[in-house]
DNA sequence: TGTACATCAGTGAACGCGCGTTCACTGATGTAC
DNA sequence: TGTACATCAGTGAACGCGCGTTCACTGATGTAC
């Protein structure tokens, strides 16, 4: 068969979703390439028509992945919720529950400490857009103090979400998402907000 | 050869301890159970004279791993400077560069989140404990309103680390350390301290 | 207008490899007699 | 005291399986003439 113009660049970007989606559910280990394909509706021989390796397709979709919440910030804040908004959508049943469209660092931040330099390095860009726009949000402080503010409400939301995960007691994981949505509202201002 | 009657419980505490360390540096499913008897002096097949299988051995690993963080905790406490040495001596350069014998939690939780009933609830004990004793040094709060505390420092601290040792620029890790630190510190009550 | 050929995204079997697990075997030492 | 046997932690090859990757092939459609 023979297709359009944009259609390999669409197949593409189909694959990175979808790897951006199930690498955060399953980790990045634990999602092979011909389960991935087969979520992509395609075989897993095609993979190498769009990639060089799993660790490249594992950069695009960390970029991805972590440029999506950077859109989802921007949300927040254009609709006027700002920080408050976003840790309160954070700090819910729904994102513990459904990590494949949730904050990568709580995914797989551990995975890409292990990873190569190419990866850390995608990381380490999206998770810089992040702090950079989230730290806009503290006008009374100082650019560097806003910097470091915006840095510990980003540890403080990955931690707490991965514990909330790992908790197999339900009550105590609900405790979890409580105490960090209490702190990170703190730390962003809002206490008792 | 026949060994001393001790002999066996001293091997399978030293595959508990050779796991609890290489599970935390290469991540779990990263750790097979050949290299990882290979660490202990052993060759694979002695392993199920130990366990059921590596996620028996995984169980207790966590168990291990988080109790000697309780230890620690303890240590601190004993000799006087409790939260905050326990702090400054998290945020460092030394736990980021060698997760084998550092925080579980900023090594493994997301992994653990995606393991077994078992694996979780040993998780959730040792956790548990840990914020226990941790939630002791809040004198000036509520049990409850301590507990929220220490849980939000348990988060933070194993959020802040995964991003720092995630991050590919040398500059951005260490920002990361001393904004967790000074969060941390806050939490803890010791504001500039 | 009709036919032969080129294109190329996608297929699916196969590669070597490491995984978790099983199992027949080893061999140093304790015990039985 | 000496010999035969039992014990059992550990060995290392082998199992089936899924991994990431390679590659000869497919076949619908565009292009050449």
């Amino acid at each position: 068969m023979r297709y359009d113009k944009q259609h390999k660049d669409q197949t593409r970007q189909r694959i990175v979703e979808t790897a951006a989606f199930r690498f955060r559910e399953h980790g990045i280990e634990g999602e092979g390439v011909k389960s991935l394909m087969a979520a992509a509706g395609l075989t897993n021989g095609a993979f190498y028509n769009h990639f060089d390796s799993k660790e490249d397709l594992t950069r695009e979709a960390v970029t991805a992945a972590l440029k999506e919440r950077v859109t989802r910030l921007q949300q927040w804040i254009d609709n006027g919720e700002g920080l408050g908004g976003l840790i309160r959508s954070y700090f819910s049943v729904r994102h513990r529950d459904n990590p494949g469209l949730g904050c990568p660092s709580s995914a797989v931040a551990a995975e890409v400490a292990r990873h190569s330099q190419a990866v850390r390095e995608a990381y380490t860009v999206g998770v810089n857009e992040f702090v950079e726009l989230a730290a806009t949000q503290w006008a009374d402080l100082s650019p560097a103090g806003a910097r470091a503010r915006a840095i510990a409400l980003y540890g403080l939301m990955a931690g707490a979400m991965q514990v909330a995960r790992a908790t197999s007691d339900a009550a105590v994981s609900e405790e979890v998402l409580a105490a960090g949505r209490a702190a990170a509202l703190e730390l962003a201002g809002l206490g008792e907000g």
